[in-house]
RNA sequence: GCCGCCAUAGCUCAGUCGGUAGAGCGGCUGAUUUGUAAUCAGCAGGUCGGGAGUUCGAUUCUCUCUGGCGGCUCCA
């Protein structure tokens, strides 16, 4: 005669059911429609497989793909799913660890460089387990016993050994697969049907020397129709990729000839000329003064700097006359010879120095990408020197500027407060206070952040700014950074109104980041389809018919008078092809201009992204694209 | 930098089991003068990424270099 016990579900009932029932039975009975897309459970609130067996009364529920913890065991579950067509493709192979990851998963093994071949056999083996419906069975087995059915992998020795000695040690068998696991998984193995390998690379060891153990990475889902809308999401963000868009539209081009040095032609030069408009337009309000230092440096600079020290395998660097120079990766020393090139005062503080100056920074070649990584780049870069008191209403107004900026841009960003390394310059007692003051910032802000300790530069902590291209990869765009450090290195000091000489500290910050890498993402959140203040054309006039050019040639110089960017795309081809170009190259306003128009001084108007056409008279159509351009509206 | 993959016309790609290559779009020319997502025809355009090797012969096979892509590491 089994006791009962008494299960609370979520929905408030109570069930009382035999100890030792598996807790996937009470919540089948409880929810059988929904049943199916049950992975695994929470018993007490801890995850536990759809076949634990309860033995005393507490709180249960089910879990499923929407749940984190849900996604995570099926992710892992997957994980398992690929170290066994691993395993039978290559029985050498020894997998370390899989872990769920925010995308989907990732396995790495202790095997030889896959193949594509060795993939498509994995897939296959993959799909035979899956079509078998193999259980994942638990056990839990003795230290001994793990130790000898592990004895051939060193990592899952590791594991083992690894283990509080208290805790039970716990397989997962799937078929004649058996992995080390904590668990739970998923029941078995047909709930992992919508799993995908999204590729294999080897990933740099640890530690130097050390093989390299290579990584599949995959994502899953709870049925194929999800993984389907998945891999469709996946194919549309990458026709929203920076380098297609930026092809179609001739913005910019890389050659062979200058890797990670981005060329800028001129629809892509216009974009960041009113970047770089819009940014300087907020310089001069907010008090800062432009300066523009050298692009190279004699190596004593960068020694005083810590460059040469803490970046060197970054530096591009020249010969001049024997002397050994680097073009500048960072705008600081040119600032910091500024200040100090002569007595400063507390009057003059806070002194904004900002510059645009192109930076050379000599990333590994593995490391480039598009727009999004660089050797050459361009920051809307500024240094400010300030009081100690000084930071916090400095920082205050640089996070208003960057929800100004990124809501005009319609990005959405986030924080990521990076605190004090391990090996740090200054003083802790000036670290926690500088950490506390941007975290209170940051608070203040409302803008969802995070927190990396130990992550802060070596001179001072930082903010930075972050923002997802289309396949949502995070970047960091601007960086707020406090450096209690260059201004001791340069010896920079400045007359207080208590008469004696203080260090100021510096705030190096950049709001939109690079061009380069703003454009990349920006192209990508807004796919070719640019607000009208940023349209390399923001107006095509189309003449009907070759009697209607002169007219339109004449509205088109209204129109650029106006200071705007219109052009004319003459009759040799015809209207459809036309307006079918401008629609493809998501011109924001198409103008067409025909007898009808002509005679009411009229101009027939297409705009982007709607169906009807409107009808305006000239005046009016210029007045509206101006105003809406002079506004920075972001759609047409 | 590390691992794998890729490199054919301006672009997107096909092709050659080793006998020096094709399409669509784009470009140019001509005809058409067009009313809201592709008018028709003709022509031009390629030492098949660079170098070396194997071979009677290499765009194709091998090696190597360069560049790109996806990851890793790093980072604006």
């Amino acid at each position: 005669m089994t006791e009962g016990v008494d299960l609370l579900l979520p929905d408030g009932h109570t069930v009382r059911v035999p100890s030792g029932t598996p807790v996937g039975a009470v919540l089948r009975d409880w929810a059988p429609d929904r049943a199916s897309r049950f992975l695994a459970a929470l018993v007490e609130a801890r995850p536990v497989d759809l076949a634990f067996p309860v033995a005393g009364s507490g709180r249960i529920a089910p879990l499923t793909f929407d749940d984190r913890a849900g996604r995570d065991i099926l992710q892992h579950s997957s994980a398992h799913l690929v170290a066994k067509g691993v395993v039978e493709t290559i029985p050498s192979a020894r997998p370390t660890h899989g872990p769920p990851t925010d995308e989907g998963f990732y396995y790495d093994f202790d095997v030889r460089p896959f193949t594509p071949t060795d993939l498509d056999q994995i897939r296959a083996a993959m799909d035979r387990s899956i079509q078998a419906r193999e259980p994942f069975r638990r056990r839990e087995i003795s230290r001994a016993d793990a130790e000898r059915l592990f004895a051939e992998n060193r990592y899952k020795l590791g594991y083992i050994a690894d283990t509080p000695a208290g805790d039970a040690i716990s397989v997962y068998d799937t078929g004649a697969f058996t992995d080390l696991c904590r668990g739970p998984h998923v029941p078995d193995t047909s709930f992992l049907a919508g799993v995908h390998i999204l590729g294999f690379s080897a990933i740099t060891p640890e530690t130097e020397g050390a093989a390299a153990l290579q990584r599949i990475r995959g994502v899953g889902f709870p049925t194929k129709r999800e993984l389907d809308d998945y891999l469709k999401m996946r194919a549309e963000a990458a026709r929203r990729d920076h380098r297609t868009i930026g092809q179609q539209q001739e913005l910019f081009l890389f050659q062979d000839v200058a890797p990670g040095f981005p060329i800028w032609l001129p629809n892509g030069m216009l974009v960041v000329r009113e970047l770089e408009r819009y940014v300087t337009e907020h310089l001069r309000s907010a008090g800062y003064r432009e300066v523009r230092t050298p692009l190279m440096f004699h190596r004593s600079v960068y020694e005083r700097s810590g460059h040469w020290e803490h970046y060197r395998e970054n530096l591009f660097t020249s010969t001049v006359d024997d002397q050994e120079f680097a073009w500048k990766p960072m705008n600081c020393p040119g600032s910091m010879l500024i200040f100090g090139s002569r007595p400063r005062s507390y009057r003059e503080l806070p002194l904004r120095l900002a510059e645009f100056a192109p930076l050379h920074r000599l990333e590994a070649s593995g490391t480039l990408h598009g727009l999004m990584r660089v050797r050459e780049l361009v920051q809307d870069d500024a240094h400010i020197f300030v009081t100690e008191e000084q930071i916090e209403p400095e920082i205050r107004v640089l996070l208003d500027w960057v929800r100004s900026a990124f809501t005009t841009f319609r990005l959405r960003w986030s924080y990521e407060l990076s605190t004090r390394p391990p090996s740090f310059l200054g003083e802790a007692a000036d670290w926690d206070r500088a950490e506390a003051t941007l975290e209170k910032l940051l608070r203040e802000s409302g803008v969802e952040y995070r927190v990396s300790p130990g992550e802060g530069a070596f001179y001072g902590p930082k903010i930075d700014i972050h923002i997802r291209d289309s396949m949502n990869r995070p970047w960091q765009t601007g960086t707020i950074q406090l450096d209690y450090q260059l201004p001791r290195r340069f010896a920079l000091e400045y007359q207080g109104a208590d008469g004696q000489l203080h260090r100021p500290v510096v705030v190096h910050r950049t709001i939109l980041g690079t061009w380069e890498r703003f454009v990349g993402v920006f192209i990508e959140h807004c796919a070719g389809r640019w607000p009208p203040w940023l349209a390399p054309v923001q107006v095509r006039i189309l003449p009907v018919a070759e009697r209607h050019v002169d007219a339109a040639r004449g509205f088109v110089e209204e129109l650029q008078g106006a200071g705007l960017r219109a052009e004319l795309a003459g009759s040799e081809e015809s209207l459809p092809k036309r307006i079918r170009s401008a629609e493809l190259e998501r011109i924001p306003y198409v103008g067409v201009l025909g007898d009808r128009e002509a005679e009411s001084s009229t101009v027939s108007v297409r705009i982007r992204g709607t169906k009807e056409g409107r009808t305006l008279s000239r005046p009016e159509l210029i007045a509206y694209v101006a105003d809406r351009v002079r506004r920075r509206e972001y759609d047409p």
